[in-house]
DNA sequence: GCCAAATTGACAGTATACGGAGGAATTACG
DNA sequence: CGTAATTCCTCCGTATACTGTCAATTTGGC
């Protein structure tokens, strides 16, 4: 069992030259390890706040990101979901084996299949959207008002400087 | 495509009396979806500087939580590591596949199996240190001194109290 | 108008990630 | 001491998530 040392908030340069001995090397206090653990959080937290309604954090962007995009190609939303093109056709499979999005063919691009969300996605979009507000206040509740505004830029500075790598 | 609106750093209570207008209810700059693609930044980063190295964070951790708890059984690995014990199953598999552990029955109790680091694997984990830390590093590269140890707090905080509920 | 380049959706392969079921083995309790 | 509860592993099913590949199609340059 890893013991609770007291060196979790040196700064990485400071572990750095700390790493001579093996206690900062702790794994679990690393920020990919953090952040892995923030992830299996906010997915778990969706989960319980939307239970019963047959829906996951993905499909839940990709409705609403439909919903604002009508007509939109599976490459765009999944461009504005941030998703891989693959896993968005795997997610847009199931969302229209829920009968919550209609494909059809582009008559003038026949590469492409035009999506659209169908009345029960829409109404399916509309039941989610409470449990939705309540997740992501549940997800941010242990920060107080000026410690969410940062951490959300905060992580909105981490994930654009490695976007433009 | 979502237009970059002012309302960015609105806290959830204030975004919440401004639901009446379609503006806040922008997917891309909730928490939830900030999280995902922070993690999605996070094994991106991970897997540019271990490239040609052929393992991944979670095969890393595991590894490193075998190094510091040798002869340890799968379900206690889970924990450490906080993943499933399915998944970490699967884990183990693909690590013994390449020949980083060692799986042996335990003679005082047939229903488990220890976990030891193989030769290889425990010189395959010095091998990717260096390149870890420069990943770790890289992830917070974005944020001051101060900033980081706030940030690996909050998130501290956040997975904390999701895992008393 | 033709051919190369780019785009789009589909598929295969690999790796997390979780819940649940089930079997084998151990422990706890009466 | 025997049975119920627990523990541990494995397998199945579902859902992300990414790379690479492929065919069909469209577009751009000439």
């Amino acid at each position: 069992m890893p013991s609770e040392v007291d060196l979790i908030d040196l700064l990485p340069e400071e572990a750095l030259r700390d790493a001579a001995h093996g206690g900062m090397d702790d794994v679990y206090l690393k920020p990919g390890h953090l952040i892995r653990r923030l992830q299996q959080m906010a997915v778990s937290v969706f989960a319980r706040e939307c239970e019963g309604l047959d829906i996951t954090p993905v499909q839940y962007a990709a409705l609403v990101a439909l919903r604002d995009n009508p007509g939109i190609d599976a490459t765009r939303i999944a461009a504005l979901v941030a998703i891989d093109r693959s896993t968005m056709g795997n997610v847009l499979e199931r969302l229209e084996g829920k009968g919550f999005i209609e494909r059809r063919a582009n008559p003038h691009d026949k590469r492409v299949k035009l999506l659209k969300l169908s009345r029960r996605g829409t109404r399916m979009l509309a039941d989610c959207e409470p449990f939705v507000r309540a997740a992501q206040a549940r997800m941010l509740e242990p920060l107080d008002a000026a410690e969410r505004i940062q951490f959300t830029q905060m992580m909105r500075r981490m994930i654009a400087r490695q976007d433009n790598v």
